[in-house]
DNA sequence: ACGGAGTCTGAACAGTGTCAAGATATGGTG
DNA sequence: CACCATATCTTGACACTGTTCAGACTCCGT
């Protein structure tokens, strides 16, 4: 990836990316600044003027997964019966452990990421917002006693422990459709499960 | 933590102990080799005698985490009814996350671990089992339609998403009483969730 | 008492992240 | 169009990392 001219053009992106592929390929372990440069086909020292350090970079990373994710949540049919839409987050959600490994494999890895980074903070709440608003759609007109709180961390842990369980193939499946068709399932329990706890007044 | 004699006496447990204080307090990016050994107040080249590499030592941590899982697992009382020990199977898993979180933070990044050491296959396989016995039992005299691998997994992610969304600081959850909290009910809507599946007949 | 086996050290090597200082190109302003 | 401030990238250096290998040290069984 040898470049003619001094200036990259859009080293940013290009960086962004060959972490993403490297972080898909080798892991969070495996990964290294220099050989991201190297991939780039950039001094070693680059990245840290547009990143900062390379927890910027892995928290630019993390904040684009999380966009994806947003958009996909944002994507799921408005039509839907809550059920089916509590189905599709979390379809959504392992979906993305699939299609952007490597995103996925730093978005909660808090050790790695900057926190406070300003892009991070104003994107990455909003997934667990919309989570928040799909369980309640779910607990809608019930009268389950579930604690809507305790619901909502119940499914992102359930989607969450999917997807990671998943990628880090300790889940043995075999192959992608199992994975889609267990969360289908295990959302499913989720919904029946969080509807059937025994209301206040029982 | 000078020494007197060149022999340390019982280095390897020494190594571990570190590691996983290293590993609780810094995370894995933080951890390294040298520093553990600095603790442990001997040379660098010291721990690799012990467990060849890095990836031999943090292998050792996770599998010492799984034996105390299944320890965990076994001292739940036999005579609890079938969702009460789905519910304190599930406690005992996020307890492991908050008495031994240096070894959870390993137990399951197959990217630091030799997934081929012995001691670790004939551990840690047999967390999953218990597990899934648990589900079984708990499906059992029910007409739920529900797939027990699906269950299984889906409480297994369930648990492991609760854990590690509390280790990273995700969840901000206020303290450890709120995340047991959390679990109980989150097995609870398991419980209930998979019981509800609509049967094979329905 | 002695020799082998097990333990640990010391030095070395390649590779890493980060920083300061300098080289190079770009875009806006006169 | 000429020019310079500015953004972009390179170079060289530093401290640190994991791993290897020859060697030094100490324990245990004979």
């Amino acid at each position: 990836m040898a470049r003619a001219t001094y200036h990259h053009g859009d080293l940013r992106r290009a960086l962004i990316s060959a972490t993403a592929q490297l972080l898909a390929t080798k892991g969070p372990s495996g990964f290294s600044l220099r050989e991201v440069a190297r991939q780039a086909g950039v001094s070693p020292a680059a990245p840290s003027h547009h990143f900062g350090n390379t927890q910027g970079l892995i928290t630019a990373v993390a904040t684009e997964g999380f966009e994806r994710l947003n958009a996909a949540f944002d994507a799921v049919d408005d039509d839907l019966s809550p059920h089916e839409r509590l189905v599709a987050h979390g379809v959504a959600y392992v979906d993305l452990g699939i299609s952007a490994p490597g995103h996925m494999a730093v978005m909660f890895r808090h050790d790695l990421l900057d926190t406070d980074d300003e892009a991070y903070v104003a994107t990455a709440p909003g997934a667990f917002r919309r989570i928040s608003a799909v369980v309640d759609a779910a607990l809608a007109g019930s009268d389950s006693g579930a604690d809507r709180a305790v619901a909502t961390r119940s499914v992102w842990a359930t989607c969450h422990g999917l997807a990671h369980l998943y990628q880090s193939k300790a889940a043995s499946l075999a192959d992608d459709a199992e994975l889609t068709y267990l969360v289908e399932h295990a959302m499913s329990i989720a919904y029946l499960g969080m509807r059937a706890v025994p209301g206040r007044q029982a």
